[in-house]
DNA sequence: ACAAGTGTACTACCTGCAATAGTGCAGTTG
DNA sequence: CAACTGCACTATTGCAGGTAGTACACTTGT
């Protein structure tokens, strides 16, 4: 999928990462599978192929996918994982922004029910599922 | 107070924004009372003048503060009212931010631990309270 | 062996934003 | 009237995001 708005002011490599990283976790792109090369994504964007190699480049560094020279470019065998691992260090931007609303008087009960309706139209009760884990686990 | 860091890479005039937001919310400055003047901020906090009337503007077109020609400006008197209209609207920050935590698989234990702490740390329990309301509500 | 497709690595350039620097004007206050 | 205030404008610097184009090394399939 990945869509791409080029007026959200977000930085558009940045939009391709996160978009790769949500494919990623919802299994659009299986662990062990090719991505779309550089040349193709950038035409099915229509973006610069340049663009799409600074997020792939920055998706490599955090290991979450694996290049291969002429071959292509493939989602490392444990990247949700490491998505999962850096998703929780999240939390400390979920601090400051709640830290705001506190100070700005925004009711805990307003902030909690907003926080259990997202849990809940994303359908994940509580604990991280165990079944999660494989269901994409094939190389070349 | 005010305290602007110049590396964290959000824009000084932004910083200067939300500061005096806090300061407003936090009662050092008290709705009705003057703001330090243009020239005077610029060099206590060691900064260009007109970063900081960019950071003015911005307060006085939200209505937050209100300029008077040749005597100063002004902390609005209804100030904390619209800052904390706009809070109110960062609930949609928080849906994104707390969306992308559920799809990462992060317990939802720990998303409302983390809200909970907060609210415990700024010592705002529940509802919002009505005694913070009148404190400093004297002009000249 | 070859061609096609892949990732990689450059350089150059344009644009917009943040910030600085400096000047001048208009209004209020004492 | 002098000193202070907010306001407005221009010019300049630096940086980040993004585009454009080129060249190279490697793998794969025929």
């Amino acid at each position: 999928m990945l869509l791409i708005d080029k007026l959200s002011g977000k930085p558009v490599y940045e939009q391709i990462i996160e978009g790769i990283e949500k494919n990623i976790l919802m299994g659009v792109y299986p662990e062990g599978s090719v991505l779309p090369s550089l040349r193709e994504l950038s035409v099915t964007l229509g973006i610069n192929p340049n663009t799409i190699q600074k997020s792939y480049a920055e998706l490599i560094r955090r290991g979450v996918i694996i290049p291969a020279m002429g071959s292509g470019t493939y989602v490392a065998p444990d990247a949700r994982e490491k998505i999962r691992k850096a998703a929780a260090e999240k939390l400390t931007l979920l601090e400051e922004l709640v830290a705001d609303l506190a100070l700005a008087d925004v009711p805990k009960g307003d902030v909690l029910a907003t926080v259990c309706a997202v849990y809940a139209r994303a359908g994940k009760g509580g604990a991280p599922a165990e079944s999660t884990t494989r269901e994409g686990g094939n190389q070349s």
